[in-house]
RNA sequence: CGGGGCGUGGCGCAGUCCGGCUAGCGCGCUUGCUUUGGGAGCAAGAGGUCGGAGGUUCGAAUCCUCUCGCCCCGACCA
């Protein structure tokens, strides 16, 4: 059955990926052009994921809401970077009901319009400020070329919207909420990932401040994998968004809107995947661990499953989410290859001997082979599975952090950027203009990821003109 | 939108150039028996308007015309 195996990153990547997404039973391709459809496991993965954010959301005075799938086009037109942005993929609604309808209604490809315009009608006073609203739901963009998670037409995604009565309480809940998003990345998906600004030229469509967290996949290219912007007035302006202040003065909010989306799901696997198949992290996998029971004879069969059963309901008891894989249609090599094509941190293997010996066999997913497998007893298990569990999370991000900095070159002149970042970043001085960043684009392929918070506090040569600039800039190909 | 390729059981394909009998193969699926510590074996089954429409022909998966859809490579984005 060779077919079932997964072409390895080395060979192709792009393939390992499509065939993994598939095999792994996250998602599989929707009738429909560009769209997908999330199954069962994935589906549970990204609750897991929406879980820890809604939790910390509302933690930091944030509520949820919803708005409609259709906006008037009109709403589109009034904010001009964010229509022009936005109109190339813009999915339009223009019969209903069997008529025309007088004016087309957009599929939103993101929310500003139309909660802005509620805002408007919402907002009079600075006590009704400030306002926090996050929406969950899904958005619908007509891409050009689409990939399962990464990009596809319609994906899933919470939408924070906020509405404040001055730029600086405005751009403290964009910081916060990245700080949020990073906390979730290194915690959860244990994801390493960059904090910074978005150059003018990879801005979001109407923000005046778009910042980001960048990750590095597998093959070195890098993945947006969450933003926050700062929009300033420019939506309040485009919607009349507008309060007295206590002098009884009219003012303009100031308004900010984030995202993660499930693409982070295909940043989890290109950064933690291996050549066997999806990895995934212990504190976001739906399952944890699995039994696999092993016998031949019914003699056999009984006598391991009364221990794998036992053994089934403590973990549970204790709060693993564990599962028994009791087909009997396959091959327990058979399930080894398939858990592991999956994604499940531990396996726990039960056969007769470890019946015999009151042991069991753990193999942790992220050392594949002999090397992760030990044999512990059976009694004190969910003590020993918690923490191999925990040294699991903890290695997969201490792993991708450090392949992701032996991977970051300080190139020397510009000649070595356009080679480092052929396979990998390049971390270099850029004067912040336009002209010197398009022409690393063209020359390279290669963009600016963005301007990290963290720099070395001293003024460099931009890598590409030369000039005295102050800040320091993560050039990378990116998805 | 430009270039390349493909539509044949659930999936992957052969057959198409050169028309010919009941359209094959692998995987998967169903049932049974033997198996099970790293992707099991045997046997018997189920499953197809050959993307669609029209045409040529005694006869079309195969030839002609039109059409629909998808995938891959180049200009956007979370």
């Amino acid at each position: 059955m060779s077919e079932d195996k997964l072409p390895t990153r080395a060979e192709d990547f792009s393939e390992w990926y499509n065939q993994l997404v598939v095999k792994a039973d996250l998602a599989d391709y929707a009738p429909v052009r560009g769209c997908m459809v999330v199954k069962p496991y994935g589906w549970a993965l990204w609750e897991n994921i929406t879980a820890w954010l809604d939790k910390e959301f509302k933690a930091t005075g944030h509520v949820n809401a919803a708005f409609p799938t259709l906006i008037p086009m009109s709403f589109f037109e009034k904010e001009k970077e964010h229509v022009e942005g936005f109109a190339p993929e813009l999915a339009v609604v223009t019969h209903g009901g069997g008529n025309e309808l007088e004016e087309p209604l957009v599929v939103r490809p993101t929310s500003e319009t139309i909660i802005g315009h509620m805002y408007a009608k919402w907002i009079k006073s600075w006590r009704d400020l400030p306002i926090l609203i996050v929406q969950w739901g899904s958005v619908l963009r007509w891409e050009m070329r689409t990939k399962l998670f990464l990009r596809t037409s319609e994906f899933y995604w919470h939408e924070g919207h906020t509405a404040h009565a001055t730029s600086e309480e405005a751009k403290e809940e964009m910081y916060r909420i990245l700080d949020i998003y990073e906390d979730f990345c290194l915690s959860q998906a244990a994801l390493p990932i960059i904090k910074g600004t978005k150059s003018e030229t990879e801005r979001f469509a109407g923000a005046q401040i778009t910042t980001s967290i960048e990750a590095m996949m597998w093959d070195k290219r890098a993945l947006q994998s969450g933003t926050s912007h700062y929009f300033g007035q420019n939506f309040a302006k485009a919607f009349e968004i507008q309060y007295l202040d206590n002098a009884n003065t009219l003012q303009f909010c100031e308004t900010t809107s984030w995202a993660i989306s499930s693409r982070i799901i295909g940043a989890m696997i290109m950064v933690h995947g291996d050549d066997q198949g999806l990895v995934l992290p212990p504190r976001l996998a739906p399952t944890q661990a699995v039994i696999v029971p092993i016998f031949k004879s019914p003699e056999e069969k009984n006598k391991v499953m009364d221990v794998a059963e036992r053994i089934f309901k403590e973990l549970k008891a204790a709060g693993i989410r564990i599962k028994m894989d009791d087909r009997d249609n396959v091959s327990s090599g058979f399930k080894f290859n398939d858990w592991e094509m999956r994604g499940v941190p531990v396996r726990i293997e039960i056969g007769p001997k470890d019946v015999e010996k009151q042991s069991v066999a753990l193999a942790r997913r992220d050392r594949p082979g002999r090397e992760g497998k030990t044999f512990v007893p059976q009694t004190g298990l969910d003590s020993a599975l918690n923490l191999l569990l925990s040294e699991i999370q903890d290695s997969l991000l201490k792993r991708a952090t450090e392949y992701r900095d032996a991977n970051i070159h300080d190139p020397k002149d510009y000649e070595e950027l356009k080679k480092v970042v052929q396979d990998g970043w390049a971390f270099s001085y850029w004067c912040e203009s336009t002209e010197c960043e398009t022409k690393a684009k063209e020359d390279a392929k290669a963009t600016t990821r963005n301007i990290p918070f963290e720099q070395p506090g001293h003024d460099g040569n931009c890598i590409v003109c030369g000039k005295t600039s102050k800040r320091k800039v993560y050039f990378a190909r990116a998805y």
